[in-house]
DNA sequence: CGCATTTCCTGGTAGC
DNA sequence: TGCTACCAGGAAATGC
């Protein structure tokens, strides 16, 4: 599983089950994660209709804004874009959730951090609970697809597993961009989903260095990297798959099964490719892990 | 507009 | 045991 890094503990907790989540990956929610619980959520709730959201233990604010729009409506699908879980509704609004580092959804009642609670009319299960101890994430509901109050998803780029993220698309945003393409994956704008430990991976299969600047990697590396982004996230929501047919079966096995991580928390040990110390520094105010050897500044 | 920096928030851990 | 210090993370806000 993870290697745990020197500086820091453990992991976040996002989708580590307590009792009766419906996800327990054991890794902080990037694309995989979030299209697992949106797949573990869509036949718990489609075509169901909700009497209400109510926000529970958590401060009103634009982080659990308009739940009352939800009231009566019916829950036409459940779609992921990005790391952003969308429900449109009945009524044309869309419920917008970001899982953040520790949201997780459940049936069954937490003891505690339950932000968010969606009460339907009849069937089971009765209820759903979002809980989310660090307040990282958040639950809104919009009115029809507007999503200006959410500039991240507003700019979000292609979806990674979709035909449209080519090499040239993501060569087009690179072009003329000083930042370093660490920072620049970081940003969803070029492409969405990933998170701190897809990127480094990302990054680490394509011999890409953290901190060169996007618009100096060649051409040929950015092919590299658009095939090791669809490779990973591919690998790892089959991953996610396995994790939850575990939890049908036993909960409490923890995720990331099959994933299979190169870089991310091998700090100090060898490179699996050519034998040199992994170096560990913070790129982009993340913790960022790279081989001095393989990933070179352009 | 691009780009860098800061803030939000709490649980877990290290070290005393 | 109890305390402090610090770190993890993605998005949004702020500053230049």
């Amino acid at each position: 599983m993870f290697a745990r890094s020197g500086a820091g503990g453990k992991r976040g907790e996002a989708g580590i089950a307590p009792t009766g989540a419906l996800c327990d990956n054991a890794e902080v929610p990037e694309l995989p994660e979030v299209e697992t619980v949106v797949r573990a959520l869509r036949p718990l709730v489609q075509g169901r209709t909700l009497r209400r959201v109510a926000r529970v233990d958590a401060p009103a604010g634009p982080k659990y804004e308009g739940l009352e729009r939800a009231k009566g409506q019916r829950v036409e699908d459940v779609r992921r874009r990005g790391k952003f879980i969308l429900m449109p509704l009945g009524s044309g609004d869309t419920i917008v959730v970001h899982l953040g580092m520790t949201g997780t959804f459940g049936a069954e009642r937490p003891r505690d951090h339950v932000r968010v609670e969606m009460v339907f009319a009849g069937g089971s299960p009765a209820r759903l609970y979002f809980r989310d101890p660090r307040r990282f994430g958040r639950f809104v509901v919009v009115e029809g697809e507007d999503f200006s109050r959410l500039p991240t998803l507003a700019a979000l780029g292609p979806e990674p597993l979709d035909p449209a993220f080519t090499a040239a698309a993501l060569g087009a945003v690179c072009v003329g961009r000083t930042t370093g393409m660490k920072a620049l994956l970081l940003g969803q704008r070029a492409v969405a989903g990933l998170g701190n430990i897809y990127v480094d991976e990302a990054l680490f299969a394509a011999g890409i260095h953290p901190e060169t600047p996007a618009g100096a990697v060649p051409g040929r590396r950015l092919r590299l990297l658009r095939d090791a982004i669809v490779e990973i996230l591919g690998r790892a929501i089959e991953a996610g798959g396995t994790t939850l047919r575990d939890y049908r079966q036993v909960s409490g096995e923890s995720g990331g099964n099959g994933v299979n991580l190169q870089v991310y928390g091998r700090g100090g040990t060898p490179c699996v490719r050519c034998g040199a110390d992994y170096v560990v520094a913070e790129v982009a105010q993340r913790t960022t892990t790279w081989c001095p050897r393989c990933q070179r500044r352009r």
